[in-house]
DNA sequence: TCTGGGGTCCTCACCCTC
DNA sequence: TCTGGAGGGTGAGGACCC
């Protein structure tokens, strides 16, 4: 029986970069990329038009400016994108309640659970009725792919970007594949297309015709069954409207390679904390903690350690993070440090009486005067980025994508001036980031540097606005939160004079 | 100036138990 | 008592995705 082509994949085009062109009408048409601007960065998305210079996702940032020397770049601006995403995803569940979100800007609508389409014909029409309403809603273009299958309406899609709508009808699957790239098919990446290359298979005929015997031999019993239904254009996966996390990490790209031991445990520990304040906010607690080091050459190895139970206490996941660091070789620099968390539970009362056994005994052994020890730290320690001042270590570390071109080096290492009046930072302003001015209100930061910060003002909605510098410290310019992109009236702003 | 961050899934090796 | 195999848990690494 042939499924009807109601599984429709949405895709917004080049999400953040046209996110990025609607708030900033100066940007309109011109090459926007959106990634990591230190000196590790990589390109998170390219617009259309940056695209057009050979910039990708994923690429260097180093090797995109290159490429595309007058572009602008800029830093991700995610709560903006959530915002945004928000929106669109809340015009999906008004098609079905089978919503499956792969991320902020792609997810997976059963329409047929939705009651909303039922044959090619009402898929169509409710594809672009949805793609109306999300450029009324939002101001952006989104691609839709609609098929019998996940894979299949992805793969549509794709074929449709940018700002399009293609339904596959039944029956013409293996036929529309077959010329397709073996790189089209989800699961397929560079070392998987490689290795098929090399077998002669280049396409998704190739593939068909190779057997599945054949691809689970080469590739593996998993990957090859998958891969060989998939060029037949086979795939009854469900739209899944929950899924539950897995694992919960967090991970730094340092911009400069650490080698002081001293320094190299503090963040671990910090890693350790921002974890768990994040495994407490999904409601989670674990029982594998897992440390991730990326040497100075690139090579990345992993260490993990099973508890008895699942826990979501800092103290705990910062000492079996640190036993995890002992065992590996550091000589020579490490440039990333991750700690994650897996087998993930949910907050269980044995957990809770554990903690409070915990508490207890730190609160015990504060009044016994012994102090010192981690796990006599409150709770408040976990907060990620909070006071700094618990790690004691040289002042936060200063992720990939933080500092601005030329911006001012970390602090060095092991300067534990902890007392000491500190002198005043300068101000820092993120290429892309936005700021309200008292005179001239909202804008956004163009670029910094020597201590001055141009802004343009300008808001979604408006016409291109004008450029002004100032100092960095400026009184009157204060960081600000995201304008809405549609539907703001703008009264009382200052209008921005056209430049 | 090479190569982010947060995930998922799979494979393989090793150890232990039955 | 010894041996072999199955199967689960654990640890490490690789590939892939957005």
């Amino acid at each position: 029986m042939r499924a009807a082509p109601t599984i429709l994949h949405l895709d917004m085009d080049a999400f953040y970069a046209s996110v990025e062109q609607a708030s900033k009408p100066s940007l309109r048409g011109k090459a926007v990329i959106v990634g990591g601007l230190g000196p590790r960065g990589v390109v998170a998305t390219a617009s259309y038009e940056a695209r057009r210079f050979g910039v990708h996702s994923a690429m260097p940032m180093a090797q995109a400016r290159r490429l595309c020397p007058n572009g602008a770049y800029l830093i991700p601006r995610f709560s903006l994108y959530r915002a945004v995403s928000d929106v669109v995803m809340a015009l999906l569940r008004q098609l079905s309640p089978l919503v499956e979100p792969l991320s902020l800007d792609e997810a997976f609508v059963d329409l047929e659970a939705g009651g909303t389409a039922f044959d090619a014909e009402s898929a169509l029409e409710t594809g672009q009725r949805l793609r109306a309403d999300i450029l009324a809603a939002t101001g952006l273009s989104a691609s839709v792919g609609l098929a019998g299958s996940k894979m299949l309406a992805k793969v549509a899609s794709e074929e449709a970007k940018p700002d399009g709508l293609l339904l596959i009808e039944p029956g013409t699957e293996r036929a529309l594949l077959a010329p397709m790239s073996v790189r089209t098919l989800p699961g397929v990446g560079p070392a998987t297309g490689e290795h098929l290359r090399r077998a002669g298979i280049t396409t998704v005929g190739d593939l068909a015709e190779a057997g599945e015997d054949e691809l689970v031999r080469m590739v593996g019993r998993a990957h090859g069954v998958g891969l060989y239904r998939m060029a037949l254009g086979l795939d009854d996966r469900a739209v899944v409207a929950e899924r539950d996390a897995k694992s919960v990490s967090v991970e730094d790209t340092f911009d400069v390679d650490l080698h002081d031991r001293v320094r190299i445990r503090n963040e671990v520990q910090r890693l350790a904390d921002r974890c768990v304040h994040r495994l407490r906010e999904s409601g989670h607690s674990g029982r594998t903690i897992v440390l991730k080091v990326r040497r100075y050459d690139f090579s990345t190895l992993t260490r993990s350690e099973t508890l008895r139970g699942p826990t979501d206490d800092p103290a705990v996941v910062r000492e079996a993070a640190a036993r995890l660091l002992e065992a590996v070789d550091t000589t020579g620099g490490v440039r990333l440090l991750g700690v994650g968390v897996t087998g993930l539970a949910d907050y269980t009362q044995e957990d809770l009486f554990a903690q409070s056994m915990a508490a207890e005994a730190a609160a015990e052994a504060a009044t016994a005067g012994g102090g010192g020890g981690p796990a006599a730290e409150p709770d408040g320690a976990a907060e990620a980025g909070g006071t700094g001042g618990a790690g004691g270590s040289g002042g936060p570390a200063e992720p990939t994508g933080s500092t601005g071109p030329g911006g001012p080096a970390e602090a060095p290492e092991g300067t534990g001036a902890a007392g000491e009046a500190e002198p005043a930072r300068e101000r820092r302003w993120a290429a892309g980031s936005d700021v309200q001015h008292a005179v001239y209100g909202p804008g956004w930061v163009q670029g910094s540097g020597v201590g001055r910060v141009t802004v343009r003002f300008e808001r979604p909605g408006s016409p291109p606005g004008r450029v002004r510098t100032f100092r960095v410290d400026d009184p009157e310019l204060e960081p600000s939160d995201p304008l809405p992109l549609v539907g703001e009236p703008a009264v009382g702003e200052p209008v921005p004079e056209e430049g």
